[in-house]
DNA sequence: CATCCGAATATTGTATACAATGACTGGGCG
DNA sequence: CGCCCAGTCATTGTATACAATATTCGGATG
């Protein structure tokens, strides 16, 4: 089975800088968030010079934005540094991520239309098809995670605030959330799905309060699920 | 009698970038908050170099970053614009803000310290000898405002999250708040000022949902008084 | 007279050259 | 042997030159 509706619903940022000055920007961007260049890596202009094909003027540029956005740390006249999170960053992360999200949903819950409704109900349908079965999860664990995308999306989009989302973003790349998530097991991810059913419902039902409150949980349980593997991994490092 | 107690709380941008652009960057921004530079006001870069004696490098650096920070609007090839915020947008902020200065004291009424509550208090003496008499006031609206920025940014330290001033110190700035807030009545600054004593009592009782609710008001009460300077000086412009 | 086209001009984007600063290495000295 | 200093190299910061793109303004045309 296929899983390809809902197609639209992702916006990825819609910045427009100058053609060379945005390919470096997203090539940069993208090689942090997949964790190809991994926290506290420096990056020196002449190899991303090589990487992009430009000069470095476009790629100081960009390099500029990317800090003033903190995916990275510029000290003066000694370059660039993929920015490193202590548990105490993730964890602020985390507790503002559920405030923001919280409210968002609180926002959306007296706003939300009828078809941002059904975008939800459709992404959860999806989802609950692909964790009936443990082989189709491991299979589809990217449509499930942009499933997941999909549904927080619309919830902000609902809320109605652009700035909002501005920092709901940034929040959420910078945690590295999604570099994990790959990792949870069948359980918190059925548990995660619950939370997106309630949320649902709270949002159909348009109580912000309810809504508020199952999405604050859905961001503790995640941060909970997240520590949990952190925990394994270190544990596992640290035996070999 | 003069009041220059308290010098120390208020933090600058600690940022530091090479000295030529950082210099060009503190320039620009510093234009755009006072007012001389206008909303809607194109920037362009020969202007700019003209005015901070550098070359077009640092100051398309400046720009970015500016950009990045949501002072600016760039469009490709076209230039940079000085941001403007429709009422919508102002209305958004200072919803965002109630939200985060209003978990800021929460978070601040379980962690701060004596000092900390020492030199709010200290603030709000001397905040209320201003107050006692309208001619004093005239002449010290900056010493008042000041005060107020060390009250807020001692409650957002006691919070203690770095990414949370981060925020606020945007969505504030960004605000047209400081711009206006000369204009405030005394009726309204004494209102503020009680504010001010409520949140100090709050904190000293170490009771998060009543500095939070305190707090909340205070904004919103701000937000009120903003949106009815700007009607009637709308009004006013619309006479002549 | 209005409109559309195009050349001239202004402005931004990119590449390169040069300057300044920090890191590194090797030799001299205690 | 260790430390320090100086000189060299590597890297970032700034200025300038050139390219690409937008804007403006004048003239031709309906």
């Amino acid at each position: 089975m296929t899983v390809q509706f809902l197609s639209a619903a992702i916006k990825v940022h819609p910045k427009k800088m100058s053609k060379s000055s945005d390919a470096v920007y997203r090539t940069i961007r993208e090689s942090i968030l997949s964790g190809e260049f991994a926290p506290g890596t420096r990056l020196k202009e002449a190899e991303l010079v090589e990487l992009c094909g430009c000069s470095r003027t476009p790629v100081r540029e960009a390099l500029r934005i990317l800090a003033a956005e903190d995916y990275l740390t510029i000290i003066p006249n000694q370059g660039a540094e993929v920015k490193t999170w202590s548990s105490d960053e993730i964890d602020d992360l985390f507790q503002l991520r559920a405030l923001l999200e919280g409210h968002a949903a609180a926002q959306a819950a007296s706003r939300i239309s009828l078809s941002q409704l059904e975008t939800i109900q459709k992404a959860n349908t999806l989802m609950s098809e692909i964790l009936i079965q443990p082989a189709l999860l491991d299979a589809n664990i990217e449509e499930f995670l942009r499933l997941n995308q999909i549904i927080h999306n619309t919830i902000w989009e609902a809320a109605g605030s652009e700035r909002l989302i501005l920092m709901l973003t940034r929040l959420i790349e910078q945690a590295v959330v999604v570099k994990t998530a790959r990792q949870f097991s069948r359980a918190r991810l059925t548990q995660s799905h619950h939370h997106h059913i309630e949320i649902y419902a709270a949002l159909k039902s348009g109580s912000p309060s309810w809504a508020e409150a199952i999405t604050r949980s859905h961001i503790y349980a995640a941060k909970e699920a997240l520590s949990t593997i952190a925990t394994v991994k270190n544990r596992d490092d640290s035996l070999r």
